[in-house]
DNA sequence: CTTTACGTTTACGTTAACGTCAATTAAAAT
DNA sequence: ATTTTAATTGACGTTAACGTAAACGTAAAG
């Protein structure tokens, strides 16, 4: 059995992934993470880290806390009714269609990127050459 | 010589792209728009239109109306002098490097959307068989 | 000539995602 | 016992990207 039971406090979750205490708390209130309590204090764990990184990847690609919220929905779906998995694979989806106008736009702006460095290089090297 | 002088009202261009004549003024006072005037009223043109269509993919992307500024830097830099390459290649080379983790930050996501939709097919199908 | 339709500027309102105190509290170190 | 150090809960401030409404100009249509 996996018995990794680290546990991290605010600050040492914070400075690990570059984020503030007051971050960290507002994705609690978001309900994007859940520590559980030492008294009055948070007790973070694992799987609190594992969603932060989602987080980041989330916030990477431009969506809000709640649409990061929405993805967590996704994950955390519980697999029961055959409407809900419909419903579910509806989401799924829609999500992969934004998904993919999305890469198209990367893969778009890359090649605008590497269209004008190319230029900018054989410039660069006319340049040099006719020194 | 390609002479397409087509021009375009605020409410024409605003309603082609699905935004707002609001958001049109906004995009000019951020200098990502120069329409022409006529008198007082606002007169867009094809590069407008290439402009529109760029801050659209750049907002796709996450991108930030100072960010999607910066791009249009890229795109209008004049190639001048080797300091002023050597900087914009390094600009470039910038921007490359985020779209690459753009890219893979898609990917992973993708292929997270399609593990839990598996899953949920393969749910579905077993509740549909066993019925 | 006067509605009607568009467009303009000015300016205040709104939401999201934090930043930045301030006042407390509790645990740890001296 | 007292000073640090780390956390906590308000609560107000800030920036971005528009929304929304007010007050006004202008040109075409009836």
């Amino acid at each position: 059995m996996s018995e990794k039971s680290n546990t991290y406090t605010i600050s040492e979750l914070a400075s690990e992934f570059g984020v503030t205490s007051r971050a960290l708390r507002l994705y609690e209130e978001s309900e994007l993470l859940s520590p559980k309590r030492e008294g009055t204090r948070r007790i973070y764990a694992e799987r609190d880290r594992v969603r932060l990184r989602l987080i980041q990847r989330g916030k990477r690609l431009g969506w809000s806390l709640a649409e990061i919220h929405e993805s967590f929905d996704l994950y955390d779906s519980s697999l029961g009714e055959e409407a809900q998995l419909n419903y579910l694979l509806e989401k799924l989806d829609a999500r992969r269609r934004i998904l993919e106008t999305q890469k198209q736009d990367v893969e778009l702006a890359l090649a605008d990127m590497e269209h004008i460095a190319d230029n900018a290089r054989t410039t660069l090297s006319n340049i040099q050459t006719g020194k």
